[in-house]
DNA sequence: TAACACCTTAACCTTGACGGCAGGGTTAAG
DNA sequence: CTTAACCCTGCCGTCAAGGTTAAGGTGTTA
């Protein structure tokens, strides 16, 4: 136990919005992923600039933390691109965007559209992932059915063997 | 039109085996990858060495066809490297292995323990299946609920248009 | 036999997605 | 004020998965 156990950071001044923000040795360790890999993915445009302390330190959130979660779902189990990933986290903060804006935004057919972009958008990624999920079950269904072929030799070992007896 | 289409390629010796060989060119035609993919494919053991023209062409089978556009596949709709293909695709030469062996194989515990071989083979395909199935599925429905929210919008967005009237 | 389409290997180039330093600044503790 | 643990920005290296010539052989057709 060494004698330094990182903790929140206090700024000081300015109190406000200090949730518990981490440092990017945290967000690597809890995540999975190297520091290197934090700030390549933010260069890439993956990660917005997180809020920096006054000496340049990255302070990111609970919600980064989330979000690098995502991108590794997506990359490593789905095989997507970071490009790919980027459109969809960039689709996804549209998103956010229209959920803030909704309230105050004043004419109803503006609420309407933007609420109609988020349904396209969304709609695209449910229409990618149904294709894989397409292929996936095709190819599973391919997979047992050798299986039941494999049960089906085993079965006639066994009738063999008692024939044998 | 230009004035040569190939043709089977009729070898002069040999009249056996000439069931309708492919040239790489019309592989890559028919599977939507380049030459060089294919060759870089053989040289990966992705691809067995197709048998060869006298004078060193390649000739490709339907099979191989087939080959290649499970690779694809594999790769551009389920993510994964060429490294996991060529698993795959050597547990699928196992299991072809296992298929032609099995009739003449002495001993009855030998071919029990190759189709127990097979099956556990290709449970660990399902196995990695699954786990991409239950990863989409999921991402699959929290887009959906995603999208009764934004139903549930318009449709306030439709009451209140009629209150007005 | 020439012409032309098709093929061969070999070698180098590119892009994506990071890994690994070097050289130097920052923060908290003693 | 020093020190240890962290962090910063470059910048070069690497591995996968091919792309792109270059230089030359093969096969069919005229």
């Amino acid at each position: 136990m060494t004698h330094k156990q990182r903790a929140a950071a206090a700024p000081e001044a300015e109190p406000r919005t200090d949730d518990a923000y981490l440092q990017i040795g945290e967000v690597a360790e809890r995540t999975g992923v190297t520091q290197r890999t934090l700030r390549f993915y933010e260069e890439k445009g993956l990660l917005k600039p997180p809020t920096r302390l006054e000496g340049g330190f990255r302070l990111y959130s609970e919600d980064d933390v989330r979000r690098v979660e995502q991108i590794k779902r997506l990359q490593t189990l789905l095989g997507f691109t970071l490009a790919d990933i980027k459109e969809m986290v960039e689709a996804e903060e549209v998103k956010m965007q229209i959920r803030a804006e909704y309230r105050r935004d004043a004419e109803v057919s503006d609420r309407r559209a933007k609420i109609a972009k988020a349904v396209e958008v969304t709609e695209r990624q449910v229409a990618v992932i149904d294709q894989k999920l397409g292929a996936l079950q095709e190819m599973k269904d391919h997979l047992e059915q050798k299986l039941t072929t494999y049960g089906g030799w085993l079965e006639q070992l066994d009738e063999k063997a008692v024939a044998r007896v």
